[in-house]
RNA sequence: GCCCCGGUAGCUCAGUUGGAUAGAGCAACUGCCUUCUAAGCAGUAGGUCAUGGGUUCGAAUCCCGUCCGGGGUACCA
C-alpha cells in the first residue's frame, strides 16, 4: 500500500481516537516535507486544533505519537510551527527503488478492454503554405499529450483534418496558373509545401496592387476588395472546383499532393503521426447535410436569404451562422461533418481537439451544436486550448513575413548543434552517420523541450536570436544526463561489474534519499500530466530529476566506490534514473542517444 | 461595448490546486577539468508575486474593484 494512503488513514484513526472526531474525506493534508526541514511526509496539523482544543505543537506531538505507533516505516517525527514531520525509515525507499527499476511500466497504466478510447485531433493544417512555429507547438502538443494519454491508459487514436478546400487554396492555384510557368517541386527542386506558399504570396502581393489601384478610382475598401480581379478569379475557381470541373480538380489534386508530399518530411522530421486523416473536401458535405437535417427538424432556422442560423441565446451565446446566403458552408460546418463521420468511423468516449486558443469561442459553439443535433458525446469534446507563439515583433503573420518556417528553424538548430559539439570536441569517436543522427535528436530535443516546457495554456514568448539554448533547464541538458549514465554503465560493464537488483543498504545520504523520493514521484507525475493535459508537468519533473542526479554525481564516485554494496546501490539508482528519464521524454517525443 | 485568458527576478519560465524563509535557467560576477563526459558542479547578486481591498490560523494561489497586455465577438479559416 502507498505511504501516503497509510498515513491518512491512520490520521484519521487517530482524530477518533485522540479527540472523538471524524474527518471528512480530503480534510487530511499530507504533502513532502520541503527539502530544508528533516524528515519525508509532512502534515499539516492546522485544520485539527478546532477538534483538539491544543496548540499546533501539542497536537502535532500527539498525533505524530499515534502514528508512531501503528506504522513500523515510520522511524520518527518532529513538529514544527504546526507541521508535523515524519521520517520514514530506508526500507521503504530501497522497496520503492526495486519496484522502480524492474519494472519497464514503471509509473505507467496499460490499457485494457474497459480502458476509454480518445480521439485527439491536432495538427489540421491549410495547404496552401508551409507549417510554421505555431504549427510545431500544436503538434509537439498534440503529439506528447496523445502519449500522455496512453501512458494513462487510454487507448488513443490521434486524427488530423486537413483544410484542404476552400478559397485560400484557390488562390495558391490561381497564382499558379497565372505565374507559374510549369513549375513543379521535381523541376525546381523545392519543397512541395514551400513551392505552393511561395504562389499564395505571391497572390497577396498581386492582390495588395490591385486594391491599391481601386481604392485610387475612388472604390471603397470593401468594394475595392472584393472587385480586385485576382481574387474575382480565385471565387471562379472554388466555384468550379465546387461543380468539379475535371481541369480544376485536377490542378487542386496534384498541388495538394505537393503539399502533402513536404507535409510528410516536416512531420517525420519532427517525429509525429497519425492514425487516420481527414479531409476537408470528404466532410464538408456531410456537415452541410447535418445543417439542413437540422433545419428540418427545427433546431436550425433559415432566413430569407437563405442563410442558414444556429439561435443559441438560451445558452447564454450568440447567433450563429451555419451555412451563408449563397449556400456555401462555413468554417464549422466542416466540423460537424467531421465529428459525424468520426463518431461513424470509431468508437470513440471523448473527443480531444488541440487547437489554439482563438478559437475558444468557436468550441464553445460546436459543443453545443454537436449536442442540439443529437450526438451525446457533443458536449464532453474537449478543446485543448493552447496559447499563442509570439515574437519580440509580435503575433506571426505569414502575409508579412513575420512566420519563423517550421523547416528553416529545425535546420539551423540542427546546424547550430553540429557547430556547438565541434566546439565541444565531443562525438569525434563515432561515424558520421551516427553523429549526424545525434545532433538531430539534441536539436529536436532542444526545440521539443523549450516548446513543452511552458504551460500549454499560455501564450509564450519565442527570440529567434537567443531563445533556444543547449545550456540549463534544456532538453540537451537531460539529454546529456542520460547519455552520461549510460556512460557510466556501459563501463560498468566493460569491468565485468555485474548490477545486483536486489540491494542492500543500511545507510543513505541525504542527495541519494532526495533521488529516491523524486522517483517515486514519477507515476504522481504522470497522472497530473494527464488529468491536466500538460507536457510541461512531465517537462518539469525530468528537469527536478536530472538536477538532482547531477548533484548526486558530482557528489559521489559510482565506479571507483570500493564498498561493494554502496556502488552496487549507485548503479541501481543511476540505471533507474535513465530509465525513468528516457520514459518521461518520450512522452515528450524527444530521443535519448547514447552518446553525447 | 460585451465575453474569455494572462501579469511572479533585467529576459524566458516553474510554483505540488490555500501551507513553512518565493524557485530554476539565461544574462552578470567568483571558484572548480591530473578526478566515472565541464552541454556539468558549487557560490554571489537580483522580488512590494501589476495594484487596492476582502475571506482565515495562513494568500502568488480563492472572491470583488482598478490598471496593463493578448484573444474572441452573427455570412474569414
Amino acid at each position: 500500500m502507498k505511504i501516503e494512503i497509510l498515513i491518512n488513514q491512520t490520521i484519521k484513526a487517530a482524530l477518533i481516537e485522540l479527540y472523538n472526531f471524524n474527518v471528512e474525506e480530503g480534510q487530511i493534508q499530507i504533502q513532502n516535507t520541503r527539502k530544508d526541514q528533516p524528515g519525508d511526509f509532512t502534515v499539516v496539523v492546522f485544520p485539527f486544533l478546532k477538534v483538539s482544543k491544543k496548540s499546533p505543537e501539542e497536537t502535532g506531538e500527539e498525533i505524530g505519537q499515534f502514528i508512531m505507533q501503528k506504522i513500523k516505516v515510520v522511524q520518527s517525527f518532529n513538529v514544527i510551527k504546526g507541521f508535523l514531520n515524519l521520517e520514514i525509515g530506508i526500507d521503504y525507499w530501497i522497496e520503492n527503488l526495486m519496484q522502480a527499476c524492474n519494472n519497464q511500466n514503471y509509473g505507467i497504466e496499460v490499457s485494457d478492454d474497459e480502458s476509454k478510447t480518445v480521439m485527439i485531433e491536432y495538427s489540421s493544417p491549410n495547404t496552401n503554405k508551409p507549417l510554421h512555429l505555431g504549427h510545431i507547438r500544436n503538434n509537439l502538443l498534440g503529439y506528447s499529450i496523445s502519449e500522455i494519454l496512453k501512458a494513462n491508459g487510454n487507448k488513443v487514436i490521434k486524427t488530423n483534418i486537413v483544410n484542404d478546400r476552400g478559397i485560400h487554396i484557390c488562390k495558391s492555384m490561381y497564382a499558379w496558373q497565372k505565374w507559374g510557368n510549369g513549375k513543379t517541386p521535381e523541376n525546381s527542386g523545392m519543397k512541395g509545401d514551400h513551392l505552393v506558399g511561395e504562389f499564395y504570396v505571391e497572390f497577396d502581393k498581386q492582390c495588395k496592387v490591385e486594391i491599391a489601384e481601386l481604392l485610387e478610382k475612388g472604390f471603397t475598401k470593401e468594394q475595392a476588395e472584393s472587385n480586385a480581379p485576382s481574387i474575382q478569379a480565385a471565387r471562379e475557381l472554388l466555384l468550379k472546383w465546387e461543380a468539379n470541373d475535371p481541369e480544376t480538380v485536377n490542378l487542386w489534386k496534384t498541388m495538394n499532393t505537393w503539399v502533402y508530399k513536404g507535409f510528410d518530411l516536416t512531420y517525420k522530421k519532427l517525429g509525429v503521426d497519425f492514425d487516420k486523416i481527414y479531409y476537408e473536401s470528404e466532410t464538408y458535405l456531410i456537415g452541410k447535410e447535418e445543417v439542413l437535417r437540422g433545419v428540418r427538424e427545427k433546431i436550425f432556422y433559415q432566413n430569407e436569404d437563405n442563410s442558414v442560423w444556429a439561435d443559441l441565446t438560451d445558452e447564454g451565446l450568440d447567433r450563429k451562422i451555419l451555412l451563408r446566403s449563397d449556400g456555401t458552408s462555413v468554417y464549422i460546418t466542416q466540423d460537424i461533418g467531421t465529428a459525424k463521420m468520426r463518431y461513424n468511423d470509431f468508437q470513440i468516449d471523448k473527443m480531444v481537439y488541440v487547437v489554439g486558443n482563438e478559437q475558444n469561442y468557436h468550441f464553445q459553439i460546436l459543443a453545443v451544436l454537436l449536442d442540439k443535433l443529437g450526438y451525446a458525446w457533443g458536449k464532453d469534446l474537449y478543446h485543448f486550448s493552447y496559447g499563442m507563439v509570439e515574437l519580440p515583433s509580435g503575433k506571426m503573420k505569414s502575409r508579412e513575413g513575420t512566420v519563423v518556417d517550421a523547416d528553416d528553424l529545425i535546420e539551423e538548430m540542427i546546424q547550430v548543434a553540429r557547430d556547438m559539439s565541434a566546439e565541444l570536441g565531443k562525438l569525434e569517436s563515432l561515424s558520421k552517420e551516427e553523429a549526424e543522427d545525434t545532433f538531430r535528436m539534441i536539436a529536436l530535443g532542444a526545440l521539443k523541450y523549450f516548446i513543452l516546457k511552458v504551460d500549454p495554456r499560455k501564450n509564450m514568448m519565442f527570440n529567434p536570436e537567443e531563445s533556444i539554448d543547449f545550456n540549463g533547464n534544456t532538453g540537451p541538458f537531460i539529454q546529456y544526463t542520460y547519455a552520461r549514465i549510460k556512460s557510466v554503465l556501459r563501463k560498468a560493464k566493460e569491468s565485468n561489474i555485474t548490477i545486483d537488483y536486489n540491494v542492500r543498504l543500511n545507510s543513505l545520504s541525504s542527495k541519494e534519499k532526495d533521488l529516491l523520493k523524486r522517483i517515486t514521484l514519477f507515476p504522481v507525475a504522470i497522472k497530473e500530466a494527464g488529468d491536466n493535459y500538460s507536457p510541461a508537468v512531465i517537462a518539469n519533473y525530468c528537469y527536478e530529476l536530472v538536477k538532482e542526479y547531477n548533484q548526486f554525481y558530482h557528489d559521489f564516485s559510482i565506479l571507483s566506490e570500493s564498498n561493494e554494496d554502496q556502488r552496487n546501490f549507485r548503479l541501481v539508482l543511476s540505471a533507474t534514473v535513465a530509465q525513468i528519464v528516457k520514459k518521461g521524454m518520450n512522452m515528450l517525443g524527444i530521443e535519448m542517444p547514447e552518446r553525447m
